[in-house]
Order: C-alpha cells, then sequence, then structure tokens
DNA sequence: GATATTTCAATTGTCCAACAAACGAACAAT
DNA sequence: ATTGTTCGTTTGTTGGACAATTGAAATATC
C-alpha cells in the first residue's frame, strides 16, 4: 500500500483559508468588518506577522479590502478584479485573437439573445445614448473604441447572467488592444466605423423589441465583421497579441 | 491648480509590483530562481518580513510559486490557478444553475464543434478509453461525475482554445456539486447515466469522423439532457448554487 | 447651539533580532 | 545500495518595538 502525500500548510496559509471558508459559508458577509490583525492573532493564537501574510493572500484574492490604513472588510468580489489577472495569464500564455475571437463569435451573440427578452429600459436607454454618442465620436474623429467595449459590457449585462459575465470580461479586456490596433488601421478606418455603428443600431432596435433572433444574427455579422477586418487590414489571426499595449487604466487606490 | 491624489502604496505592494514588472517585462522568465529572501530584503532596504507580505501577493497572483520551504521561482500562471477565484466569485454572487446552464449551451457545443478539425490521435484514445471507464463505473455503481467532468475537459482541450478553457473552467467547476445532486437523484438515476454515456459516445465518434455539425448537435442535445434532468428531478434552476458542497480536490501542495 | 480644532487611544505599517524546522548536499556506516 | 549523520542555508514563525495614520471623543471657537 502507499500513503497519500500529507497535506501541511504553512501557518499563514490556514489562516487564510479559515477565514475565507467563513467567507464562502456565508457566515462571514460582504461589508463585514474583520477584528483587528491583533485581536485575530491572539484568537488564532499565532503572531501578528502571521496573520498579516494571511491578510495578504486574501487580499490578492479579492475577498477582502482595506482603505489605506484602515480596517479590514469583506468585500464583493467584482469582475474588475479578476479580470486583469485572467487577460494577463492570457498574455503570457500567447493567446491569439483567433482564440479570443472563437470565444466571442459564441457568447457575444448569445448575449445579445439573452438580452432580447431581459433588458429594461433603463439599460436600453443606456444603450442608445452609447450609439448617439459613438456617431459622434465617429464624425469628431475621435476614438470610438471605449464606446464600443461600453457598449458589448451594457449588453452582457443586459442578459442578466453573472456567469456569462464573468466569462466574457476577460476576452473583452484583451480585445481592446487588439481593436485599437485595427481601428487605427488605414484600411479599415475608413468603413469600419460606420459598419460597426450600423451593427450597434440593429442590435439596439432588435434588443427594443425584443426579438431574440435579429439581436443574435445582427451580432453575429458585427462579430464576423469584427474579424474581416482583422484580415482586410492584413493582420496575423494566429499571432500572440501584444502585451504591452496598455489596457484601460484603473484609478489609483484611495490612500 | 490642483493636484492629483497621490498614489502611495504600502512597501510590501511596492515589492511585488516591482517583482511583477519584471516577470511581465521579460527580464525575469518562467522558472527563473529569484533571491532569497534576506537578499530581496538586503536589494531593496526594507525588512524580510515586508518582502514576504510581497511574496504572498507573488504567490496568489501565480507569477511565483514556492514548493515546501524551497526557494522561489518565476511560474507560468495557469489557467488552473485562476478558475477557482472564478468559481469563488460566482458562489458569491449567488449565481444560479441556469446561469451556468446557459453558459455551458453555449461554450460546451461550440468547444466539440472546434475540437472535431483539431483533435489529435492521443487526446482521441483518452477521450474513448474515458468512455469505457464511464460504462464501467455505471456496471459498477461507483460515482461518473469525475468522469463526466474529465470527459468535457478532455474535448475542451482538444477545441485548441485557451480562451475558450479558461472561460468554461470556472463554469465546470461549479457544475460539479450541481451534477452530484442530479446524479444522486432517484428519479434520474435509472435513465440518466445511461443516457450520458451515449451521448459521449456519439460525441467521441463525431471527433473521430472529424465532423463538426454532429459532434455540436450531440454536444447541444447531451447539454439540453442535462437540464431536463434537472427539471425532472424537480431541482430549482433559479436557486443559487450550494456552496458547501465541496469543489474537485486539488492534488495537495508538495511539502 | 453648531462648527472647528485639538487631543488621544486604537490600528496599521514597518523594523530589528532571534530561533526552530526543513532542505540539500556531502559524507560515514551498515 | 540504502540508511544514518552532520552542517550550512533558507524558510517559517515568534517576540517586541515604534512611527504614522485614523476615528472619534473632548475641547475650544464663533
Amino acid at each position: 500500500m502507499a500513503f497519500a502525500r500529507l497535506a501541511i500548510l504553512p501557518t499563514y496559509k490556514v489562516v487564510s483559508d479559515t477565514i475565507e471558508r467563513e467567507i464562502l459559508a456565508g457566515r462571514l458577509n460582504a461589508g463585514d468588518i474583520l477584528p483587528t490583525e491583533t485581536e485575530l492573532a491572539d484568537q488564532f493564537g499565532v503572531t501578528r506577522h502571521t496573520v498579516r501574510e494571511g491578510i495578504r493572500i486574501l487580499e490578492q484574492s479579492g475577498l477582502v479590502r482595506r482603505e489605506a490604513g484602515r480596517r479590514l472588510y469583506v468585500a464583493e468580489p467584482h469582475y474588475g478584479d479578476l479580470a486583469p489577472r485572467l487577460s494577463r495569464a492570457m498574455v503570457m500564455q500567447r493567446v491569439t485573437f483567433r482564440e479570443l475571437w472563437e470565444v466571442s463569435m459564441d457568447l457575444e451573440p448569445s448575449a445579445a439573445a439573452h438580452a432580447a427578452g431581459r433588458i429594461d429600459a433603463s439599460r436600453l436607454a443606456q444603450l442608445r445614448a452609447n450609439v448617439e454618442a459613438t456617431e459622434e465620436a465617429i464624425a469628431a474623429g475621435t476614438s470610438i473604441i471605449p464606446l464600443d467595449v461600453a457598449f458589448h459590457i451594457l449588453v452582457a449585462e443586459a442578459a442578466g447572467n453573472r456567469a456569462l459575465l464573468l466569462a466574457r470580461e476577460p476576452v473583452t479586456q484583451l480585445f481592446y488592444p487588439a481593436l485599437e490596433r485595427l481601428f487605427r488601421h488605414p484600411k479599415t478606418s475608413a468603413v469600419g466605423p460606420r459598419r460597426l455603428v450600423e451593427a450597434h443600431r440593429h442590435i439596439v432596435e432588435a434588443l427594443a423589441d425584443g426579438d431574440a433572433a435579429v439581436a443574435r444574427e445582427w451580432m453575429r455579422k458585427h462579430m464576423v465583421d469584427f474579424r474581416r477586418g482583422y484580415d482586410t487590414a492584413g493582420l496575423d489571426l494566429d499571432e500572440a497579441l501584444d502585451p504591452t499595449a496598455a489596457p484601460p487604466a484603473a484609478p489609483p487606490p484611495r490612500r
């Protein structure tokens, strides 16, 4: 017979695991203030240093948060916190545009279809405003990429599926630099934006009508267009994405 | 005039950011051994404890790794490291079975379709072996859930799309407990496993033939069956998943 | 009485010093 | 060839200390 490896964990890991379990089990809820480091150290029977190392792990996991020198509280883990890490992993694995596009080809039309049945008036208004703003940006010659990204996020949110939202976010983040490159390209810059805003408009109308099939179809066309633009521009679908292109900057942490 | 908020970060964060930058810039490559904690402390001009807190952050990010009490080395961040965090976020957001199912309904058939054109002999053999093992498990009356999960992972890997793999992994992790509940249920346990293995078999054959359409269609049916089973068992689609059900245990870290 | 200002205890962030435990390697013993 | 022994190195953990910041109570000011 053979013994299984012993699962001996360092103390700081035990600390973080223990607190994590309390949070996941719902005994600690988002917003709750945790005990001070000294209290935790006393309760666990370990040093404050050890507790602090455990806290760093929880913080990085997004389960707890601390503002400046203030008390620790249980955080609502938000998509935005996870997406950067995911994108980083994809960048380091040299994920290609083709891979991202294939996934988007599944998720985006589906998001549009689900949104058709679930969208509310407020978000619909936001989408209309987004399309207007995009028109203006085209006329003014300013960048439409943030608006495009926002459009797709709005649609995904309207789909009312948080699993979908989480699954597509890292993909979106990496699309951003690829979009930059695409819309800057001379061959596509003339016609691309027009087609884009036209597709967006059709999608919004389909959502307003509650027509899932049309919404899905226009989103599909929109994604196909996107890839076609990439081809037309002569960019390589199977090349790793450029990691140097800056992701949308986060505001500096309050401290 | 007004000054922007100063981005003053705690020292341990500066430490982790600095090392992270070296890794992302490629000056430190995967596999490289980092200096010892004492050396790092000397170089940065801070205490060893501060360095350690920074290391905990990097470790949790998956950028560096340490085995047992040994030296620190730069790691290639892998999907497996990130998926648990996503699942955790989904648990805390009280994601429902319906949401997971909707996403799987997009990703799984698509994975099967892509796999049809890209699968290699080795993975095909693994899939066949998996189906055999599932048959045996059914005959023996043991749990087929790990085998089912493994089957879907194999198909997703065969699709040769790392973005897809990353997007679907957290969903799978959460499906696991739901599957447990489903297959334990008296109303489905009689017929469910048979239908499952039949679908798996059809999918494998379609992959062997390189027939993307058939592979996609059988996977779709398979997913529909899954949901139907959930319905038949009288389980609530819109109920938050049970977070207490253990996720597939990872092998304990070597120490 | 309401609003600043000051004070003060509590808490975090960082440092210094120490030691036990585990590891790797080299070497001796069976 | 395997098993014990030793030793220097590195991590894991502990203790105590103190400056800086924060939140809130207490005080002064209008």
